[in-house]
Parts: C-alpha cells; sequence; structure tokens
DNA sequence: CGAGGTCTTGAAGACGATCAACAAACGTGG
DNA sequence: CCACGTTTGTTGATCGTCTTCAAGACCTCG
C-alpha cells in the first residue's frame, strides 16, 4: 500500500515510510534508491521512556531510526547539569553519524515511549559504496542536523529567551509538518517542560515563565502534550525565524 | 626567537599538506588516496581581513580549504548581533558541507588575512563516486564540525562563561596541535576579543573580564596574539574537558 | 483515591549585559 | 622614526535577565 501524505499514517505500518518521505522533502529518491532502502534489514525494539537508546561511549555497529515516539540527543556534565543538543521525531535517524564516526560522544534517551528500528553499519557501507548518490543524500540528511545545531547555538548565545523558545517551535512545527506528522497548526508534543528547559539551556522555572509569554502573546497554546499554534507570523517575527537551514527545498544532485 | 607560528612549515609550500595531515590524525590514508587528493585541481586565493569567503545564500559550485589565516562562520541577527559558530584554522575545509546542501545558511569571514584553495564540487563527487572510503573520511570531517557544534552548544547552555572558555581554549589547542600548528604550549591567535565573545555568546566586556579571571588563575596568557597555556591539566579541570568528540584517535573504518 | 511527577507562581540573588570612560596597541602617512 | 587616528583592550558602575529556592496546585496513572 503506497501510502499518501496524510497524517493517519501508523510509522509502524511500514518502517521506512517516514524516512523515506522526508528524505524527499529534500531530494527526489530515484526509484532504484528506494528500492535499494527498503531491502535494509532491521531490527526492531522498542524503548522504554527515559532509558537510552544508545549510550555516550558507545561504538555502535549499527545505526537506530526512530519509528515512534521522540527521543533526545543529550549531554551530562559533572555537575549533573543536561544539555540536550537535539530532538528526535519519527523518520529520524537518531545516530546515523555514528557510521563514520568512532565513539558516540553524547547519550541518545527515549524522552517518551520510542519504537526504533537498527540498521547494520555494513548495510549502509554496502549502499554507500554502491549508490554514491544515497550516500551523498545520508551525508546531507547528518549536515542538516549539524545546521540545526548552529541555529541552536546562534539561539542560544544570541537571542532571548522568548526569541529562542519561539525559534524552536517554529523549526519543530517545520520538521513535523516535513513529515506530516502537524495537522494543519497542531502538533503533538510529549515532552516535559524540564525537556525544553534542558534543550533551550534555561532553568524549569524560566521556561514555564517564558512559554507563558508566548501564550499570552497569543502565538501558541500547549495543553496536554499538545501544541496549537494560534499565530505562525507572529512567532516567526518573534523568532526572525528563516527556515533556510532545513533545506526543504527538493532539488537533486 | 623569531615569531614562530608553525613549526618549519610553510603551509603555501603544498596547499595540501594540513589537511591530509588533519585527515591522518584520524584515519590512515592509504597512499592511493593521497594521490587522488593530491590531482584536486586548485583556485587559489588571497581574502582580505573582515571580507567573507562565502556569503550566507551562496550556492557554492567549490568549497573552499583554509590555507593560511584563521576565519569563522558566523549567523547575523537582524538586530545586528552576531554568532561565530565555527573558526577555521589552516587545514580546514570551510565550507565542505556546501557540497551536499544546496544554500549556504550563513556566511563565512576571513578573521585575519586569509590564504585559501577552491575545490570544484564536480571534482568532489568524482572522487566520493570513486572512492567511497574517502568520501567517508570527507563525511566524517563535517561531522567532528557537527560534534564540535554539540560542544559549543553544551558549554554555551550549561557552563558557565569561564568553563565555557576553558573550553574553548582546550579544543583549540588540541585542534591546532593535530595539524602540528602549536609548539609546546604555545600557539599564535590572532583574534580579537570581541570575535572570541561572538563565539561565545558573552559580551566583549564580559570576555574581557573572563579572560582575566583564567589570567589570574594562572591557566594561560594572551598576549600580542599569542597565547600560552600555562596550566594544561587545570584548563581541563575547569573545563572538564573530554577530547572525545574530535575523534583524534586514528582508526580505519 | 492517593502519590509522585509536572506545572505554576513568588521572592531573593547571581551572572552577565550595557553604558561610559580611558589606556594601550596598531598602522598609516609624513 | 615619530605623530596621530583608529582599533582593541581594560576597568568601574548600574541594570536586567535568568537562576535558585521555596511552596502550593494540578495532573495522571497506578
Amino acid at each position: 500500500m503506497q501510502s499518501s501524505l496524510d497524517n493517519s499514517l501508523d510509522p509502524h505500518s511500514e518502517p521506512l515510510t517516514l524516512f523515506m518521505r522526508r528524505l524527499s522533502s529534500r531530494d527526489i529518491l530515484k526509484e532504484e534508491e528506494k528500492k535499494v532502502l527498503e531491502t535494509a534489514p532491521l531490527r526492531l525494539r522498542d524503548v522504554t521512556r527515559g532509558v537510552d537508546i544508545v549510550s555516550e561511549g558507545d561504538r555502535p555497529s549499527e545505526s537506530c531510526l526512530l519509528l515512534s515516539g521522540v527521543s533526545a540527543r543529550y549531554n551530562m556534565l559533572p555537575s549533573g547539569r543536561r544539555q540536550i543538543t537535539a530532538f528526535h521525531f519519527p523518520g529520524d535517524f537518531v545516530d546515523l553519524h555514528s557510521f563514520v564516526l568512532h565513539r558516540m560522544d553524547h547519550g541518545v534517551m527515549a524522552v517518551t515511549e520510542c519504537g526504533v528500528a537498527y540498521v547494520a553499519h555494513s548495510f549502509l557501507k554496502e549502499i554507500t559504496d554502491h549508490h554514491p548518490r544515497l550516500g551523498r543524500i545520508l551525508w546531507r540528511d547528518t549536515l542538516i542536523d549539524a545546521a540545526v545545531h548552529r541555529q541552536w547555538l546562534v539561539a542560544a548565545g544570541r537571542r532571548s529567551a522568548a526569541s529562542q523558545m519561539a525559534h524552536f517551535f517554529c523549526e519543530t512545527y517545520l520538521r513535523l509538518q516535513a513529515v506530516g506528522l502537524a495537522a494543519g497548526q497542531i502538533f503533538t508534543f510529549p515532552i516535559t517542560q524540564e525537556d525544553l528547559g534542558d534543550a533551550l539551556g534555561l532553568s524549569v522555572v524560566h521556561t514555564n515563565r517564558t512559554l507563558k509569554e508566548l501564550r499570552e502573546a497569543g502565538l501558541l497554546i500547549w495543553k496536554q502534550r499538545e501544541i496549537t499554534i494560534l499565530n505562525w507570523d507572529g512567532l516567526c517575527q518573534a523568532a526572525t525565524f528563516d527556515p533556510t537551514y532545513l533545506d526543504l527545498s527538493a532539488a537533486a544532485p
């Protein structure tokens, strides 16, 4: 069943659907390349909330594709403080970079209950050896992550808390939309304010107050793990958001 | 004694020397691969201090290797504030990512007078098509950048200014050492405090005070564009520095 | 229905920003 | 080589954003 861009899709039905949909939002995937990807042997697993999917120090021999749920890359400091450097949503590779790097310098944890699929590095080596263009598409995927890191850095370093948070929501909305996980202006966002604070580099208290600020400015509502964007233009303006870095315009090299 | 930035090496003598030295600090480059890299047609250019090497919005058809000088990736916010997301030193590709991404979401400027060499994307395509392993080595190179971004993010979000700055100096020292640009505990660092502040997300004034703090703690001295590390262990401790992310241990996939 | 996790608000304090002024270093032309 | 203007570095004083500590309300799920 070739599923189209509806969001009534159950990610578990076809593990690679969301991943390929995401790649397709940036590059046209050739039929041949889709076929190759679909031959990937997958090892499926469910991960309990709060548990590491990959741990700092690991030297994985497979990379992990998120099928459902939300996960976070994070670093712990000796002081006990935590910084989240990325969230992952269904269709994201959480550690594709471990294919070319030697050692995990950070962990990835399940922020909610997660369904994941492991892909052996040997398989990735296979396809990048024989399908260089597909290799570059995967490469690009990891570089979008890097571009997102840069934007977070800009936000952390030079934006006010409110602007930073607004920027985060703009980005998150577009990312979810790209894989069909945002219905209209609404998307599920099943994380705690503490998680969000650890991503923005803010205390929980200030996260809460900043959120209140956005809410009282009529920009969005966050209730029961669901976010509704009330004023997209206003949110973009508060964030001075420019989506270029997400590279969501399809074009093939 | 001459103000010797380099260890008897003139980067201009052989443009790719430092670059290959850096790759070799992580992977053994096969003779064949070195040969291939050496066939790269290079377009050389000097860039005046303060001028963009690549500009935001560009769609480059070549990537740029830094031969001498220091450059910085940066984003400007509409407010006029600037955030530097990376510094580049001789031997670094400043925009290898533009090979697989469509559009520059940030600029790269010459922080000092820079000598650069442009490599056509068509050449990169050529070598990644025919030398997949070399392709992965380049891929890795871009992912180390990403790992550095993550560490900056951790530092910006969850470290004190002093610890963040100490971390920056630890990283910079190791990076320069890896290409032989640090003689003992000394390296040239021809950057203004304003640049450093823009990288750390601090004001110039606070950058100055934080620097003073490190100096008065006996950790390092920065005088006349030259940094001397007086107490490496102390610096690492202040930074709680773990070099894993620089992936400087040689091993081949 | 109760208990732990999560959210919310208040109050006090710290860290870093901003404003302002001056000193030192640099570089350019005489 | 010196004179002079400009850039960069340094320090003090004040202000604001965000942190920390504390306590109570609200969920959610066993």
